[in-house]
DNA sequence: GATCAATTTGACCAACTGGTCAAAGCCACG
DNA sequence: CGTGGCTTTGACCAGTTGGTCAAATTGATC
């Protein structure tokens, strides 16, 4: 892959004219790159970075490639804005659990929402899963500095509902892996989960069963 | 990506001199074979199909490109080989399931066994996850063939103690489900859990908390 | 150690792919 | 309605990649 200078054109709409102030997008802008990332979010989460081309993502976009590169300077690019918006989106969920609420019900609800976010997102959660799996090379850091705080800081949360008795002790890391895991098979091993149910909806015995379980798994 | 007729070396090897009969392999066959399988097994699962190159494949097996496609007669086939060895392995734990067993010790086990599996064949696990990630291409109709039946088979074993009273009851598929996704969640994002817990060592608490959390859900 | 098959490889090739560029079209605004 | 900047694109390019091939080397068998 030939790496070569930044794309004047993509700096002029960015930084230009007053160097740290992005002038506001024009609406052909805002329309265009809107419409490249989804296309773009289409492609690489069923695709993968590299199985991705950006061929493919002006097709789905209805654009032309030198267009597209018009709008991002590179396929990394692209690539990178969605993931920059999606860890965000992505630890909403997280970020809702209240310290001041139930403790059960709060977390239940955690699940719920992460389950949501499978079924309505399930595009997203590809694009995610394909990023870490392939050891998270442009997504690291983030993962240290936003993720990683947020999870802290919550698990001290969780820790005092366990010490004050409100629910079961458990690992509450791995109380949060595991609800991370659970709900994001669903979007992630659609094809496989949907091969073994076989017609079933998978997301109603989900919810249910996900339900039960960490209602048995934490109630004290 | 260019299709093109088989080659004829690599029929030789399998399928000559009598149509049907594949020649046994020879000692240098067999160790060649072996070294492309690991070197692939390596790139395929760090990189994703598509990611992955013959280039890098054939230096990390120390084999010059022609030699590897010697071997295999092409990319696709060495992916297709792993994936056919892998299915079988995956689907071990699962088959050693005893139906005379102790039903909650039996459904323990085989989670450890599952959670073991994805200790010490991390790569497999990757593997197979980019294959189901991507929409199963060139393994949806194992699944059908394969996974399918095996899984129904289990179900009923599981749905029997269920009726007898042996274990609490909950949606059989969604409890295998649950197995899969929890113990393949520490292979398949293994950095993110090692970022999340900064040291710890992921597998300790997690075979200590999903043993806990089976007992709790499946003690009647 | 001669012979024939199995194995190995340097040099290639065609297709693909990310990215470039100059020129053309389009739009907002005076 | 003319101008200047914003947008769009056909044609192109260089690097990469899967795969081929003829020739050279090695191994097994007698």
């Amino acid at each position: 892959m030939p790496v070569r200078a930044a794309n004047d054109r993509f700096l002029r709409i960015y930084r230009e004219p007053h160097v740290n102030q992005p002038r506001a997008l024009t609406r052909i802008q805002k329309r265009n790159r809107a419409t490249i990332l989804e296309a773009a979010l289409e492609v690489f989460s069923s695709s993968g970075f590299r199985g991705a081309t950006v061929d493919q993502i002006a097709a789905a976009a209805g654009l032309s490639k030198p267009n597209l590169l018009y709008y991002f300077p590179s396929k990394e690019a692209m690539h990178a804005a969605l993931l920059e918006r999606l860890l965000d989106t992505w630890l909403d969920p997280l970020r809702a659990l209240d310290a001041n609420g139930d403790p059960l019900e709060e977390l239940v609800a955690y699940m719920h929402r992460k389950l949501e976010m499978s079924r309505d997102y399930p595009r997203e959660s590809r694009l995610f899963a394909n990023e870490i799996l392939q050891g998270a090379p442009r997504i690291l850091d983030a993962l240290s500095d936003e993720l990683k705080p947020l999870v802290d800081e919550k698990v001290k949360v969780i820790q005092s509902w366990m010490d004050a008795g409100k629910i079961a002790p458990v690992h509450p890391y791995h109380l949060i892996f595991s609800i991370w895991s659970l709900t994001q098979h669903y979007a992630d091993f659609d094809v496989q989960v949907r091969t073994v149910l076989d017609g079933e909806d998978p997301m109603d015995g989900a919810s249910q069963f996900l339900d039960h379980l960490y209602r048995r798994l934490l109630t004290p």
